[in-house]
DNA sequence: CGGCGCCTTGAACCAAGTCAAGCTCTGTGG
DNA sequence: CCACAGAGCTTGACTTGGTTCAAGGCGCCG
């Protein structure tokens, strides 16, 4: 079975980073594998660290958190997917991260021994493999870019790039301060104190507290310097 | 051409994440596409952010670090390469970052347009390719986990990752020790003022101030946590 | 309306950064 | 062969951004 995406002119021609999901969007349904829908409650698990990686995973609703404990107990959010995201693909046998639905979530479930035999046949579903993967390559060097700067540089970014994956500047954050925190490398009350400082400078509006308006853009995009 | 890889009893096995240079070893010869060498000196960029990303590349011998410049003049290094190694693998059509010669270095070259053909025709290449940028994902995500901790445990980590990756106690860094603080997202004075730390300790010694030995790996683990 | 999580705010503290010498190689020219 | 110059590394004193510790407030749900 041929891929939708295989309509594009030129196969080996990828999707720009900027347009995120594109690829990804209804990715199950594009390749033709069978997928059966899934509901997970806020806090379940979806699956865990060195769990064998048996299915991927499309969002359909809602959305999750994925990350690492640290020995000593600490926590490292990884990154936070949404409706349209794909998440849990590995080369590996096993996953390499934990994840749990942030809020009641919906998801579809691919099997991966399905969809890597289908790669196999299918040179146009190897490369999407390939791409999501080198997406997510994309998130992570990101991400530790983000880790040197300075705590308002790291909320402006994370509240940036809420605002362009939701396209909307009313951002209803899904994940508590301390996911937040986690996910920033920094404490709750440093994350809650900045902003209080972007509310002062009129950057932002908190109608309640995980609710943020960007108000001043400008402000924002100046603090990621 | 079938590549040797294919050997392995089941072709969609992959190598572990600790015997990192198996699958890349020799990865040009092993995909019988045409690769010519190529000489760079101490400091010389080899390709620079945002350029067509025609080429991957091998090291031979030698080694080079890949980064990013922020904007407000900050380097961050994304990862150093030693020979074995592949970088410059990209799925867009640009490089994300640019890469420069630690020392004298010797890669091979190959052009991307002829791997990535032939990894429509040969599943198995195809399959490396996700690999690569799977293996690269793993490490930048151990970076930002790295970038969570404190100052000894990161350098802690860096000293004991090149030991494991040259299979030695006896390190010659081919960096210097601006390239380590900004992989670290450390100063070179932090860094400096650690391993000095580490000396009276008597985790290391520093014949040299290019040369590291470890001298109690338990020492160093223990900073990790 | 009362209790419990979660969030915010304040004050004291500390790890890492900054600034400023001084030191140690290494290569060069007298 | 030695003196010197310069780059890179180390060390010390001081500053600071972020954490820690400790209250206090808000909102949500029984």
């Amino acid at each position: 079975m041929l891929s939708e995406a295989a309509r594009e002119s030129d196969a080996w021609q990828f999707a720009r980073q900027t347009t995120v999901s594109i690829d990804d969007h209804a990715f199950a349904r594009s390749i033709g594998v069978i997928a059966t829908p899934k509901t997970f409650s806020r806090d379940a698990e979806i699956y865990g660290d060195e769990e064998p990686a048996d299915y991927l995973y499309e969002i359909v609703s809602g959305s999750v958190r994925t990350f690492k404990m640290l020995m000593d107990g600490r926590r490292q959010i990884v990154a936070f997917y949404q409706p349209g995201d794909l998440f849990g693909l590995e080369t590996g046998e096993e996953y390499t991260l934990s994840t749990e639905a942030l809020t009641e979530t919906k998801v579809l479930v691919l099997k991966r021994s399905a969809v890597i035999s289908l790669a196999t046949r299918d040179s146009e579903v190897a490369r999407q493999l390939w791409s999501i993967t080198s997406r997510e390559l994309q998130r992570a060097r990101l991400h530790a870019l983000l880790l040197c700067k300075s705590a308002p540089e790291r909320v402006a970014s994370f509240l940036l790039d809420l605002s362009e994956r939701n396209q909307s500047a009313c951002l209803e954050l899904s994940m508590s301060r301390q996911d937040i925190a986690d996910h920033l490398g920094l404490t709750i009350e440093t994350v809650s104190r900045v902003l209080s400082q972007f509310e002062q400078a009129s950057a932002i509006a908190r109608p309640t507290c995980r609710r943020v308006e960007i108000r001043n853009r400008t402000v924002l995009d100046g603090m990621i310097g």
